[in-house]
DNA sequence: AAAGAGCCTTGACTTTTGTCAAGTAAAGGA
DNA sequence: TCCTTTACTTGACAAAAGTCAAGGCTCTTT
């Protein structure tokens, strides 16, 4: 394969995305290409497990992810869900190199790329751009959570999983509902029961 | 008053905290004070009303502020508080120009720096050290939120207040506790009963 | 000093959500 | 293929938090 191909086809949606936020030359490209790394997820493996450090930030190709905690009385905290075009870490222990509190595994076979720690420093030294897509990356996500969060603080369950279903109409396929009903701060019983009085309804 | 003296004593704490996440020459501090905005609230007075498009970033010197929204009911649900040193804003609305979802007051009279959208334009373009700041400043923001988010979805009322005080005792302590609640998800009438419940064990 | 507004508390009651237990269905491994 | 595990549902009951209403306290403002 020529370099040229390799380029279109290797890192694809990563590189997409990049764009969008900061366009890239093709030189560019290449460069932050050598620093990068791929990796390929089996279904329920972990990338991170709590208590260790977070060496990298996962960009998603392809599959799905999420990532957890899990509590004295081992239920499980769904954090986050990531799929294809989305980025997912424990980004307080990515940043500080303290052991993480999340975990994070593959809910589908996933491919990734990865920003290793020092891949992120590399390019944040050498390479302008990649802080402003980290800083664009970091404000989308700080956004976004803010809503989550308002949503949470300020609507009832049926309200809250319709806005979900909504905003992420493809996750909500794709993932166990008893998931979503962590994501949403629910018992899988309330979200089941919740979904049964909306079918009623119709 | 010398150049070097009004140095030292105008904007002192948002440039403290700016040092302490990236370091600046004097120079560098002398370039960036002259696009700041110095700007006094009474208490009671708006920064940003819903509605209208968010001009600014403030830090606040002194005092007290929080941001906020009002629903339907006509219930408010505190979104966010900033005392000193920390900063403030309807992020979505002051980086898309659209009009902005919250609204923010101060709650005592307060001090503040603004960064407006020219300042801030300004200084990404010819200031990398800015980019950075607003990068760690935002990344702060972001963990912090994911926490607060953590703990609503797994904690009780009473542990989230706790943790509350805890975390924020200053601000425990300056805020009418009707606010904290609203901070919190609850009603005023919960958290004095949480409170009470408190009281009476000890 | 009086009036009003805002804040906090308390009580009685309702609604929402969680817990525990059981059962069924579906998916994945040996 | 069988067998185990996992996911989802449903019912009965319990706990948590919200609603409505009233009263008292404190701070402004006049």
């Amino acid at each position: 394969m020529d370099r040229l191909l390799s380029l279109a086809t290797m890192y694809e949606l990563f590189f997409q995305k990049f764009n969008e936020k900061v366009p890239l030359t093709p030189e560019e490209q290449e460069q932050i290409k050598a620093y990068l790394t791929p990796k390929k997820l089996r279904k329920r493996q972990y990338l991170l497990q709590e208590g260790d450090i977070c060496k990298s930030i996962a960009f998603v190709e392809k599959g799905a992810l999420r990532a957890y905690t899990v509590d004295e009385n081992m239920n499980e905290h769904v954090i986050q869900f990531a799929i294809e075009g989305w980025t997912i870490s424990d980004l307080f222990s990515y940043l500080t190199a303290e052991p993480a509190t999340y975990n994070i595994d593959a809910l589908e076979d996933a491919e990734l790329v990865l920003i290793t720690r020092s891949a992120h420093e590399e390019f944040l030294k050498n390479l302008p751009k990649y802080e402003t897509y980290i800083r664009l990356l970091i404000t989308g996500a700080y956004i976004a959570l803010q809503r989550r969060l308002t949503s949470n603080l300020s609507l009832l369950a049926e309200e809250r999983y319709t806005s979900f279903t909504e905003t992420y109409p493809d996750i909500a396929q794709r993932v166990p509902q008893h998931m979503i009903a962590s994501y949403m701060g629910l018992t899988p019983e309330t979200l089941s029961r919740v979904r049964k009085k909306m079918a009623d309804r119709r």
